[in-house]
RNA sequence: GAUCUGGUAGCUCAGCUGGUAGAGCAAUACACUUUUAAUGUAUGGGCCCUGGGUUCGAAUCCCAGCCAGAUCACCA
């Protein structure tokens, strides 16, 4: 093909550098060498395919769309930017469609208005054939309907912004609203997550959901009066929940740090250093197993209040999804899968025995270790040796409870063994005051009244050396400065920590946590 | 980590019991001044994931590997 032979080997439109080298490209596609050819024809009519000028709009795509009528006078003259995602040529007028960040607009183009001159170029040769799709070009002109009915722009000029040197993928839409060839291989879409945006637009909106849900959390948790804090992400040692660490090595000092597993302990600490109330989202790491429900880095905002409990950080956490929800959809109902959950206070509240209770029929709560032991057998629960009294008991509520909780549901009073930095019970022995909601079948939050007590809490760490020294990789760490900042005395305090991304899931009604994080974590590509 | 499914054109996918690599969209050329999944005619485009094996012959069968998805186990 003619095209192919214009460009040469040591043309800096070429696919560049010798076989060997580190920075080696793909032999180019065909149509990837049709749009360098079209940006060198570009460049030789005088046109700067990356001009450098600001280009001010005036108008965004969805505000025509949603306010002309034939009779206003307030789209007579706008500026629109964005990509140019189709083409419909009918000889000497064409239609386009231009994408901004609001969506898309049907374009109008006439070769006569365009090049009211002579000289037909612009629109015979630069629009008709040196654009692509996928180019951003600016557009002047008026609002209009045309003769079918729709909302358009009359474009009576237009303007390179930048050229697109990659095919994207052509998603179409018909009459009916059926998507046709949607850009759908979840590698793919994973991998190049900027094409993905730009031609699922659904994509986008769920991200901007999740700003709303963080802007929503901050400004709830700020009119209260609490502060958002940083806290060290690189720890020299790891503490705040049980899971296995990602360990890295600072040169100068020459020691081990840790990335951040939770940031709770440090968080405390500012309530010891006299703050009523401390939130922090929290990036964390967790060297674990990946799926559809674990990325390796994850969000978590941790919620620390002075002189508060577990009942009343209850009420706080209704109340602030609550709103999300509304935030988010108007309503407090959500569509979540096949389900919809109602966040709508109160929610349901069961302590962990009452919901067993509910869910199998036994009452658990005075049974010791063999008894239990003997029920979760009898319930058909796999339960090995090593597992203590508060393991059986979270074996027995995840395998016949947790499943069945779709709508919102608070579960309270988890057994001691489990919550190392919980506050006993203040009257149920052998308990903490704790509790966990969860929606959908999955936690979205953990609270407790925290510990304050550092006598008792050291005895909790050396218990979980105990269990480090049997093997249990997920033990936690002694912590000896937290403890020294709770022997200067920490006040009665209520503590959250709620998965971000989880919530984000069932707030916008994703199956996959990759599909509420911009990148998800994914192998290396091989390399061509 | 285990099991299952998949990897073919820029994208979405066909390709049977092994016999010359296919479609739609996208691209290229021409036509077309209100189309809208625009249309019509013509054309080009492939390391069939990688490496072995079986065979006269492999996209197809076998083995190993890489990558992804789903399910399961651990964790949020």
């Amino acid at each position: 093909m003619l095209m192919l032979c214009l460009i040469k080997p040591n043309s800096i439109f070429a696919p560049s550098i010798k076989k060997g080298s580190a920075t080696m490209q793909k032999e180019l596609s065909e149509q990837e060498l049709v749009r360098r050819d079209n940006l060198k024809k570009l460049q030789e009519l005088g046109i700067d395919p990356f001009p450098s000028d600001t280009f001010d709009v005036n108008t965004k795509a969805i505000d025509i769309k949603s306010r002309y009528t034939e009779e206003s006078k307030e789209f007579e003259s706008v500026k629109l930017a964005g990509r140019l995602m189709s083409k419909r040529i009918m000889g000497k007028a064409s239609f386009a469609e231009l994408m901004d960040s609001s969506g898309r607009i049907q374009i109008y183009l006439n070769r006569d208005e365009i090049c009211p001159e002579e000289d037909k170029t612009m629109y015979n040769e630069v629009f008709k054939k040196l654009l692509d799709l996928g180019d951003f070009i600016g557009i002047e002109g008026f609002a209009f309907t045309t003769q079918v009915g729709e909302i358009s722009v009359h474009v009576t000029k237009f303007t390179v912004l930048s050229k697109s040197l990659r095919p994207l993928p052509v998603v179409k839409t018909d009459a009916e609203g059926n998507v046709h060839d949607s850009f759908s291989d979840p590698e793919l879409r994973y991998r190049m997550r900027y094409v993905d945006m730009v031609v699922n637009p659904d994509v986008r909106r769920v991200f901007e959901q999740r700003t709303t849900m963080y802007n929503t959390i901050r400004t709830y948790l700020n009119e209260k009066g609490y502060l958002e804090v940083e806290t060290p992400i690189l720890q020299p040692l790891y503490g705040g929940a049980a899971a296995r660490p990602f360990k890295t090595h600072h040169n100068t000092l020459d020691m081990t740090l840790y990335l951040r597993i939770a940031n709770e302990l440090y968080l405390k600490r500012l309530i010891v250093g006299g703050y009523d109330g401390v939130y922090e989202f929290s990036k964390d790491f967790r060297n674990e197993g990946m799926s559809r429900f674990h990325n390796p880095e994850f969000t978590q905002i941790e919620l620390y209040v002075a002189y508060k409990d577990y009942e009343w950080m209850m009420n706080l956490v209704e109340e602030m999804v609550e709103l999300i929800a509304i935030a988010l959809h108007g309503t407090t109902k959500v569509q979540v899968g096949e389900n919809v959950l109602d966040f709508q206070r109160p929610w349901k509240r069961y302590t962990m025995y009452e919901a067993i209770k509910e869910y199998t029929g036994v009452d658990i709560s005075e049974m010791d270790e063999s008894q239990l032991r003997e029920a979760a057998k009898s319930l058909k629960v796999h339960v090995d040796n090593s597992l203590g009294k508060g393991k059986i008991i979270d074996e027995i509520f995840g395998e016949h409870v947790e499943h069945k909780l779709i709508q919102p549901t608070f579960i309270t009073d988890y057994p001691v063994e489990m919550s190392p930095l919980a506050k006993k019970h203040k009257s149920k022995p052998g308990l903490v005051e704790r509790f966990e909601a969860i929606c959908n079948a999955k936690e979205i939050c953990n609270a407790f009244s925290e510990l304050n007590d550092p006598i008792d809490q050291r005895e909790r760490f050396e218990s979980q050396l105990e269990l480090g020294k049997r093997g249990d990789d997920e033990a936690m760490v002694l912590d000896e400065d937290f403890l020294r900042s709770l022997e200067f005395g920490m006040p009665p305090t209520a503590g959250l920590g709620i998965g971000m991304d989880r919530l984000a899931m069932i707030m916008t009604n994703q199956s996959s946590i990759q599909d509420v994080l911009f990148f998800p974590q994914m192998k290396p590509e091989k390399q061509e």
